[in-house]
DNA sequence: AATGAATGAGCATTCATTCAT
DNA sequence: CATGAATGAATGCTCATTCAT
């Protein structure tokens, strides 16, 4: 786990604490959604309801700082990964290929409007998603530059369909939800390819329009 | 809105409640979630809790409605949409750009497990279902014979990506959740074209592969 | 069914329909106690409930009639028992076995606190109670002054004991439930002889302190 | 209060509250019936209804716990009577006369069916239920042997007996209620007594027989 | 006049949050 | 500090009563 540390100090088994509630809570929300009993994320993570709210006084606040978690990791990958690949497009796949915590904010962005305005509101974690937009936004022009990805779309369009790929798969037997993924983000670099592309409907969508205002889906 | 019929004979204002009662609830459902309090829906109908109650007994039973009917309508356009168009790829288009109807079965069957289950226990709705997947199945061995559409790649995937591209709009600002859906299932298209097509990973994965079981997921 | 009849002129179906309000109401009470849903009493009646309802506007307007019902039946048997019986006890013992009118008599007095506040505030069913108290009072005056009922004991006693031994017998098996009645009966009558009596604790019980003002039990 | 202690161990406060409720639900249930709302007994308990419904999750498991505690109590009062006394009739007379723990059985199995349907499906109740039905049938046999019982009579029919004489009586004035009881279970004693008897009609009714499956009853 | 639909108040139950141990 | 108990507000559902057909 990944945490940017913003409560100065806190004793060893504290920490301790916090950091499996917040594995916990990542897992539950992953699985169950932003709105499973407090309780529940509690025995999860082995401690009581009272440690929980100790460290994150309400829900919004966990909320947050699971967001926070999977941004930073979601970061981070992306940092290196930039680093090895000098090819654009390559970067830009495996970027969009990659798993659990991406997994976890799409969930959290896409799925829960609640984690939406949280999120939104919340200045740390919007700053780690512009580091990240950044990055995104100069392979997404580099790959367009090498002639690989296609012109009519932005660094926008590729946040949401990267999303869109990495959800829903709940709705597939077992072992299907595994593979699944992996196959739909390779049908989708196919569409995004410059080569296959015919025009599309609309105009490109850019990175800042993705940070959203909706409050009012709640799934 | 298309009913089946069920119940033999209802009284004039009673069936009128009862199609209101639908409508709503599958806008609410959609909006914000099969979670909505009974209270909303009944308010959002123009009725009484207790009209809706004695309509439906149980959220479970206003659901299975819904998405009856829901299920119902695409699998009309769905006829529609082939009954016009000689030609598989045009018409599995179409179908994938198909709007509301469609929206509303893919909430219900991809983000709410609740309704997964209902629905999954529901033999009115899974033969409506089964039709229609039969309808797509046509459709996808047509288009592959015509040398449009890739080879590897089953109905199963193109039921979960039409399912992928219709939802999640939620995260975009109002403008833009108009014209990306059909932006996206553009991109998606091209990515299925034989054209270009790289080999995918995983395998392809059967109409009869994507009625699901599993009950935990609850966003 | 006996019906002391105070709306004037009524048609004859209504009229038909009104008594087999009360006898279902009568059995329904019966089996199932005074706050089964009205709903049910007009299913049983074979009514809708608005029917139901034009009859009797509320819930203790029924009870009240059911009650009014019983209680004329009840003073009818006895005024009949009486009629052809001049030994007292005989026609105590006679009248303590008695059946089914008898017996909603004590459920309604007995265990529904409802039942008895409209009973005890509606003049023309207490005018009946009084007429039978007051048959009742002379047999046991006659029963004591013959030597065959014990002295220490008084109307009111009586009242409570026959409703005691003609209640409760829903625990037992129903094959039980047709004899235990009598036999209980008969213990009763044991007990009441003057040959078998020891000193009874407490006081006499008159007919007057029978008819109660206690609101607040409701089973 | 006697309650068999089935959870382990338990904060001291939340003890008291789970005793408080118990004594609490035994006085409503006692007063006015099973279907009491649980806001009052919570009430009544001096607490608020969540701290109800975490000790007790359901109604029926409140009322299981307050028949638990009360059969405990008889058969600990049985237990220490028939300590005392090595004359059988006099023994059972006591029993008879025995009060509110003995009213609370009653009240719970004669008149709610649904308490009766609870009871006979808690292995434990009945385990106690068993052993107090065994020492009273050890009671009657003597008794009877002794000369001092009637012999056309069983254990079950005890059991009714004392049952009906220790309900029911709600029907009088305050200043009646207390006294009452007693006078009746005299009556029937003296019923009871082998001296006099006249046969009675039916048959003995033994001890098993009035352990009961009739669940439709509801007052 | 009879019917059954509509209404909404009332009670059961759950769960976020606070607080005693 | 950690724990789990207590609280009460929110929401599901039922049913008495009213009213349109």
């Amino acid at each position: 786990m990944t945490t940017t540390d913003t409560t100065p100090r806190l004793r060893a088994d504290a920490r301790r604490n916090r950091d499996r509630i917040i594995s916990a809570a990542q897992a539950v929300f992953t699985e169950r959604g932003t709105e499973v009993p407090m309780e529940e994320v509690a025995r999860s993570a082995g401690v009581g309801v009272g440690t929980l709210y100790r460290r994150f006084p309400d829900r919004d606040s966990l909320i947050r700082a699971v967001a926070q978690d999977a941004f930073d990791t979601v970061l981070e990958d992306t940092r290196a990964t930039i680093a090895q690949k000098p090819d654009a497009w390559t970067a830009l796949s495996q970027i969009m290929h990659r798993g659990l915590a991406l997994r976890t904010v799409v969930r959290l962005t896409v799925l829960s409007s609640r984690a939406r305005a949280i999120i939104n509101s919340d200045p740390n974690t919007e700053a780690v998603n512009n580091q990240f937009l950044e990055l995104v936004e100069d392979l997404v022009r580099r790959a367009q530059a090498d002639g690989k990805l296609r012109e009519d779309i932005s660094t926008g369009d590729i946040a949401v369909l990267s999303g869109l790929a990495l959800q829903g798969m709940q709705a597939l037997p077992e072992e299907l939800r595994t593979i699944a993924p992996a196959r739909y983000i390779a049908v989708l670099l196919d569409g995004l390819r410059a080569e296959n592309s015919r025009p599309l409907p609309g105009r490109p969508i850019s990175a800042d329009e993705v940070i959203i205002r909706t409050p009012e889906v709640e799934f």
